[in-house]
DNA sequence: TCTGGGGTCCTAGGACCC
DNA sequence: TCTGGGGTCCTAGGACCC
């Protein structure tokens, strides 16, 4: 039995939720980021005054950026500096997530009330099954978009095909506010022309690998013999290629889910130093296991491998963790933990970055919060 | 004045057990 | 007078995604 899965993707999702709140800007380059950049202020006569991205000092990159502002040549992950350089008087706003979070579900409520079977791929983006649904593929879809305007005057862009690889193609191909269907029979004509990087799972290091073997298109990979990609990359990672540049994908939706990690980081205004820092560098690393452990308590998990990450100013970047015998979710015992784990990092070199994360997650009262028993055995006979 | 923050999954080696 | 083989857990790093 066939199936039926869309892929909805918000269009420039958090630079258009800004835009509700600021229409005058709509049709202008705008872009989202910078933990440093000021909200709007209102002059005496009450106009409002935004700041201009020229007008930026200090780290950070762009978050999301409207189709004006991608037109003059700014994107995602575009360090704001250089961002700066190439469009002076586009607006920059900072980034206002409780603000994303509440039209995130919004838009998604207004989804399930039609689709239910859904499995969330971030802030602004889900897959939905649609395989038990009557109406062709381009009615639902018209069905979905005009919910999610309804319900939070936004557009979305919508792909359908068979599976889970093809829709999210789909969906890019006609944005924003784009509606595509892919069929089986679509695959030379549709999406054999695309650059493998189209594919989810294809990232800057795979596509310049298979650029060094000749392949740049989804067509050309699907046309590559599997002992030349099976040599340059894992065995199973050369399957998959081939699977997904013939279309074949038969994932499952992942409707429901525990989280395996929680983690928060900070990027310093300027490089620390360990010894030279020292106070700075654990007032900072205080507030992040404060904060992981507000997450866990909201997130009601506890979690027995705790984690520090460190990223030096040549941004180089080291992980270490520990595993301990039972989970733990305050504060302080976190910060017992990355303690340690911070020993076995080298200090020499300034830092950039700190993070802590908690990792092997689970229900407090649950198995996995207890030591199994032959720990509680080898625990009892020492104590 | 390059390069955020929150995640997932995979790999590979070593420890340890049977 | 040796060194198999499978399984699990732990750790570190890396690719990738939103």
């Amino acid at each position: 039995m066939s199936r039926r899965i869309a892929h909805l993707d918000m269009d420039a999702f958090y630079a258009s939720v800004e835009l509700l709140r600021y229409p005058e800007l709509r049709g202008l380059p705008v872009v989202i980021g910078g933990r440093s950049a000021a909200r709007p202020s209102v002059a005496p006569d009450g106009t409002r005054l935004y700041s201009r991205l020229g007008d930026y000092v200090g780290r950070g990159v762009i978050t999301t950026a409207t189709y004006e502002a991608r037109a003059l040549g700014v994107h995602s992950a575009m360090g704001l500096m250089k961002a700066a350089k190439l469009a002076p008087e586009a607006i920059l706003l900072p980034a206002d997530f409780t603000q994303y979070r509440l039209y995130s579900r919004r838009f998604k409520d207004a989804v399930a009330a039609i689709a239910p079977r859904i499995e969330d791929r971030g802030i602004d983006e889900i897959y939905i099954d649609l395989s038990e649904h009557e109406q062709d593929s381009l009615t639902l879809a018209k069905q979905l978009k005009a919910a999610v305007r309804e319900a939070t005057r936004l557009s979305c862009s919508i792909g359908i095909s068979p599976n889970k690889l093809l829709s999210k193609i789909a969906s890019d191909l006609d944005k924003p506010d784009g509606i595509t269907v892919i069929g089986e029979g679509d695959l030379q004509a549709r999406i054999w022309p695309l650059p493998v990087g189209r594919i989810n799972g294809i990232g800057p290091k795979a596509q310049a690998r298979l650029a060094g073997l000749g392949i740049d298109t989804i067509g050309e990979l699907a046309a590559a013999p599997f002992e030349i990609l099976a040599a340059a990359f894992s065995e199973r990672y050369a399957r998959w290629l081939l699977e997904s540049a013939h279309g074949r994908d038969d994932r499952p939706l992942v409707v429901e889910s525990m989280p395996r990690s929680v983690s928060r980081e900070t990027t310093f205004d300027r490089d620390l130093h360990a010894r030279h820092d020292r106070q700075e560098l654990g007032r900072i690393l205080d507030a992040l296991c404060e904060r992981v452990a507000g997450d866990l308590a909201r997130k009601n998990v506890v979690g027995r491998t705790i984690g520090v990450k460190v990223r030096y100013d040549d941004f180089r970047t080291v992980t270490r963790d520990q595993t301990l015998p039972r989970p733990v979710a305050d504060g302080a015992a976190i910060r017992q933990a990355a303690v340690l784990c911070l020993r076995r990092v080298p200090l020499q070199r300034r830092i950039r970055l700190l993070g802590v994360r908690v990792a092997a997650l689970s229900v407090p009262g649950t198995q996995g919060d207890a030591p199994d028993d032959s720990d509680a055995a080898q625990l009892s006979l020492f104590s």
